[in-house]
DNA sequence: AAAAGTACTTTTTAACGAAAAGTATATAGT
DNA sequence: ACTATATACTTTTCGTTAAAAAGTACTTTT
């Protein structure tokens, strides 16, 4: 067992933690984005197995975080649905990424 | 921007992440106690800044899940509550701190 | 003896996530 | 032509949860 004074994650503070983000579900989404910068609804509803409640409820929250845009169109007359990670939240995941990293590295 | 290739963080399994250490509350309760094994409440809730509401229920939610053990004793006439990891909270606490490292190996 | 403090637990409230149900349009079969 | 199935979603429902507030029981202080 680690000692006491090692321990950097235990001073973390629990209040800096984005939980639009920590949710499994949207981190996801988020990190799918932050590598492709924009997908569409079939693309994004594979990569995370998700059903399409589930997507279109978080991808909701993060649009209201200001974190994504959604953009609708229709494509030879289907509805088509594109997510964009806007620069927002490309900032907040990465600051995200880089407290958890920093979180576990202590472990 | 890193290509889709490279992400691994991508296709981790969000069913796999538990959602009991994954809560910051509690992720901060288990990894005080991964380090020391057993603490008082009143120290806990000097380490966490929660509330003794949300010590009080979180606490419950991880006894629930057998991850802690709760003893609550009289010491000069007053109540005191301990917390000690069990063997399996130890061992959740380890392949969830394990698991978090490898998602964020990627960013 | 009353007030204030300690160490909590329980209740309430509001938000959340998951699943189910519903909607609108398109295409395919009969 | 028309019914059925499929596609691409959104909205509603429902159970769970976290956070805050309120409550409890006892003790110490004034």
């Amino acid at each position: 067992m680690k000692k006491l004074k090692d321990n950097k994650a235990i001073n973390i503070s629990i209040e800096k933690i984005d939980k639009v983000i920590h949710e499994p579900a949207r981190m996801k989404i988020m990190a799918n984005l932050y590598f492709v910068e924009s997908m569409d609804a079939i693309f994004l509803l594979r990569q995370t197995n998700l059903t399409w409640g589930n997507l279109a409820t978080h991808t909701k929250k993060l649009e209201a975080a200001g974190y994504i845009e959604v953009k609708k169109e229709f494509i030879k007359r289907k509805p088509h649905t594109m997510f964009i990670l806007t620069k927002e939240g490309r900032d907040a995941f990465e600051s995200y990424t880089k407290r958890m990293k920093h979180v576990f590295e202590g472990f």
